[in-house]
DNA sequence: CCCTGATTCGC
DNA sequence: GCGAATCAGG
């Protein structure tokens, strides 16, 4: 498979839709990940919306001793400032895309809320673990919500006493692994490997 | 162990 | 340019 003007197009669009590699990889199908994420950086479009922290590190080794390379490696660290203002920049693609980079706004304002585990019925044993997560939750304001934080709300939001969980996402999924564990039971438990 | 993206380097 | 192998982090 060849990177046809049709493919990558549905590769820019997927990524710039936060999509994983893998699952672009996947969609597009005769490519893998990896395949996807080297286009991705020859495009030139590696970090995706320039909020401050991602999964954005990169950690030269050498580990073959062939050629010594003094390649230096300026890590671009803008927070100096203790105040945890976001900064939105418009940032448009040198191409002359405009990056549509509102995809932090992934709150739907709407109902996708989950509901509280109050005496539902609900594996004691995935309770027990939210409890545990609670005490450990980052506790995150709404602003601070990305794709990549737990969404779980803990809390009365009519109160001071609110917080979102704020944890390391699963997967896909909008919440850490404990809430996920209590946010939907009900699912078969999907399991395809496509390799 | 699962996943993610990042980088390197032979092709 | 391509992507598997590898690396690094969650």
């Amino acid at each position: 498979m060849s990177w046809t003007d049709e493919r990558v197009e549905t590769l820019k669009k997927m990524w710039g839709e936060g999509q994983s590699a893998s699952q672009i990889a996947k969609e597009l199908g005769g490519v893998t990940r990896n395949a996807v994420i080297g286009k991705v950086h020859r495009l030139g479009l590696s970090n995706r919306a320039g909020s401050g922290g991602a999964t954005a590190k990169a950690a030269p080794k050498e580990k073959p001793a062939a050629a010594a390379k003094p390649a230096p490696k300026p890590t671009p660290k803008a927070k100096p400032a203790p105040v945890p203002a976001v900064k939105e920049e418009p940032e448009l693609d040198e191409n002359g895309i405009p990056i549509s980079a509102a995809r932090r706004a992934i709150i739907p304002a709407g109902q996708p809320l989950p509901p509280q585990p109050s005496a539902n019925e609900i594996s004691p044993e995935a309770l027990a673990k939210v409890n545990e997560v609670e005490k450990t939750a980052k506790k995150i304001s709404l602003m601070e919500l990305t794709e990549k934080t737990c969404k779980w709300p803990v809390g009365d939001p009519a109160t001071e006493d609110f917080w979102f969980c704020g944890l390391a996402v699963k997967q896909g999924k909008p919440y850490c692994e404990a809430h996920v564990g209590v946010a939907f039971q009900p699912m078969s438990s999907r399991r395809d490997r496509r390799r």
